[in-house]
DNA sequence: TCGAGTTGTTCGGTTTGACGAACGCACTTC
DNA sequence: GAAGTGCGTTCGTCAAACCGAACAACTCGA
């Protein structure tokens, strides 16, 4: 699994970007964040590779997430009717998840609306470590979690656990849910 | 707004930590990102302040998300019942949300379930620039979407908005749904 | 018009992160 | 036991990140 885009240039652009939306200007963001007004320049110009103190420092100083200079934007508006998108057909299991939204490769948040009929368990093998698994039934009645820590859900039912975990679902009757899975 | 941790010792915790969780030596890992030996043993015993590119390539040869190397880890293994749960009573409107699940500070995922009585419009004003709204529909009809881009949604319908611009939600009959609140 | 205050840039000099070689150590293999 | 591998650490050297000052350009008053 590759990382995609070099983040030199990707930095570059975040700190102009978030200074401006901050309304200061570049030697005040430098003042606040201890730096020179050299290095900063030098950074937003795209020039130079910041160490991890400096780089923190200018988050701090913006009042940012550290990931929010790193990593990219995204998104609009979009609609997915029932039943469309992409569907995941469980190899082994009575077991239909639909893609809804995959979060940009490095801040995973990929969000799915799962389908279930009653019938054999799917047993889900640990995914990347890290990972988390958020459950919201729409409908029906399943049985989900990690592996020894099954939780009977009712419509309305919220659970999370570990997706780095083996785990289990398991559909007491037809049901749907709303399934958050976190990369991080 | 602060920021919670000196990233020196996260880092050099998170190194070790995916390292020995890949299962690979020390050497290989810097072998496989392209650095000195010398260089990640410094970063792994917490001597040291590396360069973003450094930081990168081991992101990288580890095959993990880049905010994984320096901000700390979370979770477990959580159920909350349908009706229980933080309610937050929208002042002016026939709207209930439930938190269900809130990111840590700085990669706020938000998640809620949110039940709609029919009546006026729920008006949502901007929220903090780069927030997203997914919005999964678990039963009932409503219409939801940034103002004049609204959309019908019925059950298991999805939508996807920016939440940084103003937009509406408004049940059409009792309803209930799931929404993703991401505010990166 | 002339300062005194910005803005962001470009210059040497110093600090330091990254490198590569050498080291000590543990474990095989002949 | 000697020679071979791997491990992770510590050394001196070099390139580069960071600094501070000097710089042109531009605004605001007196």
């Amino acid at each position: 699994m590759h990382e995609p885009a070099p983040p030199l240039a990707t930095i570059a652009a975040a700190l102009r970007r978030e200074r401006e939306r901050a309304g200061i200007s570049l030697a005040e963001l430098a003042r606040r964040a201890g730096l020179a007004k050299s290095t900063l320049s030098q950074l937003e110009s795209g020039t130079g590779n910041p160490s991890i103190e400096t780089l923190w420092s200018l988050g701090v100083a913006l009042g940012v997430p550290f990931s929010r200079l790193v990593e990219p934007p995204e998104a609009q508006v979009r609609v997915i009717r029932a039943g469309e998108g992409p569907r995941l057909q469980a190899d082994e299991a009575d077991f239909v998840a639909t893609l809804l939204a995959a979060g940009s490769p490095h801040t995973r948040r990929d969000l799915y609306v799962m389908e279930l009929e009653p019938g054999q368990a799917r047993d889900a093998l640990a995914h990347i470590p890290g990972s988390i698994e958020h459950i919201v039934l729409a409908s029906g009645r399943i049985k989900a979690g990690p592996v020894g820590e099954q939780v009977e859900l009712g419509p309305g039912d919220y659970v999370t656990f570990p997706g780095d975990v083996d785990h289990h679902y398991e559909a007491l009757e037809p049901s749907w849910a709303v399934l958050v899975m976190e990369h991080r």
